[in-house]
DNA sequence: AGGTCTTTCCTTTTT
DNA sequence: GGAAAGACCT
């Protein structure tokens, strides 16, 4: 037995981690170092149960998690990790397909995962095509339909007649994939269990191969995620669940914390270990963790208790504007900062990701460094995605999604009705949209173009093949010759940016040329590509920087922090107005459990008498779960008057119409709202640049923004 | 066909 | 207060 497997870990611990054969469940509190029980648990198997890496298959939902076990795994085992299947089900499921969709023809192995943007454009495209109006019939709402079937959760169809249209959609939107050799985010999990539950040599092959499967964050699998782990631990049953009811915060995405019960009942062998002992947060902290989620009822009550001291009370402040709520938490940090802590051991949490934008304000304001989690996710960027489009039509030629992706982006003046054509003729002569511009019959700009696009296509090609180019250099080819770069640089401040994230494109295929120098520079390209849909923007942080971390509940879930802003907590925002209802207030708690269970040391919960919502200034109520906390374990900061200052509509429409006129001039000094003191260096129509200290440096305003005052 | 102005709807939460 | 779709014009 390696020692320091079992090193500074309690009983319950120990046995959770020894406890290799069979089935068993880990009912794991906050905080009660589930995680440490995972790894060494993998690492106990490999050092002294001499199980190969690539037997066991751990599970979990984010890629983070993933990643976070993979680095603890290495440095105990000190094996490569290329081999140990240890992956989100995701990318689990898109791993295995890769070598065994073609059990489930047309699908084939160059299959393309796409996200939720897509998804939602198809089925935008469904409606109209079935002659609807999508302002009547919203395509989310039918997305969520689909993907809830594909779960197996039942869908209650509130209206009877629209019944025939969901599946007509449905299946429209299904077929359209199939063809294309498209999969959705839940056809991965569908897929992989269809494929197991039919072909049982895939099964068998896989039943045998994992011997040892572990989850992580149990309660929060859906119908399809439970079978899944079931048809592939069916044979050896060791099967290692670790969950935490009170943190089942998916049930919007078809979680069921039923799974936890269903698991003791259909394996009723399943040893069970209560790890209770919380490692990470204070007492006070604890107490009103628990008392917050003892109120939601028919939960097992468990006795979650630590023996940290060192307590700071947590505190709670109101103020009378969101503004005046955000200067008492940057107030705080500063303090704090002052005392000897860094920037990154705080978090601001909030419900929602709109209410990250007034805080950034502020902190920007403020001079203070954060990292924002979560808002649009680098991948899904448009400009992003359209460069991934144009390397995958060079890779391949008949990617029709990508080639409809791109043909017209830069415009090109291939509209909508060449492209109807062109699929009119493709349908004739069975060959993909790129190869069936040679046979096309037409003329005119938009065919010319068609044609150049053509060449410019096959030229990219070449380079591709060719070796004296680098790699990555294949990105600045695009961009050059597709025009693309052309197009971005006219488009302004706006457009720079958007370069630079394909800069970062660039940084992200030469990780995939470091790692996978065996490989052909397409099927190195082609490697990236397949993966790069199922990475997050939280694979793109820098978790170690030194800056305050902005994030919702639910991206917060699985980290911890010194010190935790709970933000704008009031009904209807906290818990959340839709959430409210539809009736799913016990998930709204234990989000606000998660929420309180990330603090280490301190807590502050906050809100505001007054906050702007949709433009318009809105008044809430206390959240609920203030109270529910306790007013006598919190200290009230700060002093409130409970005055509420309501404006009269005839002043809120006043503030509206208020128009700013600025009449500048080079060299006039100004004063922004966010960036202070400025200079106008350039007068052009309504658009003024101003240049503002470093690190804000030159800014192009309109000059009648409300923001700007002239100082002299 | 594309650009710009106008309107609408919005906001849960994520792989 | 802002993104995104639609209306309207060139």
């Amino acid at each position: 037995m390696s020692e320091e497997i079992l090193n500074g870990l309690n009983d319950r611990q120990q046995e959770a981690v020894l406890t290799t054969e069979g089935p068993v469940m880990v009912m794991a509190g906050a905080g009660s170092g589930k995680t440490r029980v995972l790894t060494r648990r993998i690492a106990h198997l490999i050092l002294d149960k001499n199980v190969y890496p690539s037997q066991i298959l751990a599970v979990t939902f984010t890629n983070k998690a993933a990643r976070e076990m993979k680095e603890r795994v290495a440095q105990l085992v000190n094996t490569d990790t290329h081999y140990m299947w240890i992956s989100t089900f995701h990318s689990f499921c898109a791993r295995f397909l890769r070598s065994e969709i073609e059990h489930i023809a047309p699908y084939t192995t160059k299959y393309q995962i796409i996200d939720d943007d897509d998804s939602e454009k198809i089925v935008r495209d469904i409606i109209k095509d079935l002659g609807y109006d999508v302002k009547d019939y919203k395509p989310r709402v039918f997305l969520k339909y689909i993907s809830d079937e594909k779960n197996g959760v039942d869908y209650k169809i509130n209206q009877r007649d629209y019944e025939d249209l969901f599946v007509k959609v449905k299946e429209r939107y299904q077929k359209s994939l199939v063809e294309q050799n498209l999969l959705d985010f839940d056809d991965l999990i569908v897929l992989t269990l269809r494929i197991l539950n039919e072909f049982s040599d895939v099964r068998e092959k896989y039943q045998e191969k994992f011997k040892y499967i572990l989850v992580d964050e149990f309660q929060d699998t859906n119908l399809v995620q439970y079978e899944l782990i079931k048809i592939l631990g069916g044979k050896y049953q060791n099967i290692f669940v670790v969950g935490d009811e009170d943190q089942s915060i998916y049930s919007f995405r078809g979680a069921r914390v039923e799974n936890v019960a269903k698991f003791r009942c259909d394996l009723p062998s399943t040893k069970l270990i209560l790890l209770e002992e919380n490692y990470r947060s204070t007492k006070s902290i604890l107490n009103i963790a628990n008392n917050v989620i003892k109120n939601n009822p028919g939960r097992i009550d468990k006795n979650l208790f630590t023996s940290n001291s060192n307590d700071v009370t947590p505190k709670y402040f109101t103020g009378q504007s969101s503004y005046e709520e955000e200067l008492f938490i940057v107030d705080e940090i500063k303090k704090l900062k002052l005392e000897g802590y860094d920037y990154k051991d705080f978090a601001i949490m909030y419900r929602s990701n709109h209410l990250s934008r007034s805080i950034e304000e502020t902190l920007n304001k403020y001079r203070l460094p954060y990292e924002l989690y979560g808002g649009i996710s680098f991948f899904t960027r448009k400009e992003i995605k359209d460069i991934c489009a144009y390397l995958r039509l060079i890779i391949s030629h008949d990617d029709d999604f990508s080639f409809e992706r791109i043909v017209n982006e830069p415009k090109r003046k291939i509209g909508p009705a060449m492209i109807t054509k062109l699929k009119d003729n493709g349908l004739v002569t069975k060959k993909s949209l790129f190869d069936s511009i040679d046979s096309l019959s037409a003329s005119g700009n938009g065919y010319n173009a068609l044609i150049d696009f053509k060449f410019t296509i096959l030229e990219l090609e070449e380079d591709l093949l060719n070796k004296d180019i680098p790699l990555t250099n294949i990105v600045d080819k695009i961009l050059d010759k597709t025009g693309y770069a052309k197009m971005l640089k006219e488009s302004g401040e706006e457009g720079e940016d958007r370069l630079e994230n394909i800069q970062e494109l660039k940084s992200l295929i030469k990780e995939y040329e470091d790692s996978y120098s065996d490989l052909s520079r397409v099927d190195i390209l082609e490697e990236m590509l397949q993966n790069i849909t199922l990475k997050t923007d939280m694979d793109n942080k820098n978790e170690d920087s030194d800056s305050i971390k902005l994030m919702t509940y639910h991206q917060a879930k699985g980290l911890e922090f010194k010190i935790v802003f709970m933000m704008a907590m009031e009904e209807n925002i906290f818990p959340n107005q839709l959430a409210l209802s539809e009736n799913s207030i016990d998930e709204e708690r234990r989000i606000c459990y998660v929420g309180i269970t990330r603090a280490r040391e301190r807590l502050y919960i906050t809100n505001s008498l007054t906050r702007y919502v949709f433009g318009h200034q809105e008044s809430h109520l206390e959240s609920r779960f203030v109270s529910e906390i306790g007013y006598d374990n919190l200290e009230r900061v700060g002093l409130v008057k409970r005055t509420i200052p309501v404006q009269s509509a005839a002043k809120q429409t006043e503030d509206v119409k208020k128009v700013v006129s600025n009449d500048l001039a080079i060299g006039d000094v100004v004063s922004h709202k966010l960036f202070g003191e400025g200079r106008v260096v350039e007068v052009k129509d309504k658009i003024v640049s101003i240049a503002f200290a470093s690190p804000v440096g030159i800014k192009k305003m309109l000059k009648d923004h409300p923001s700007i005052s002239k100082i002299r």
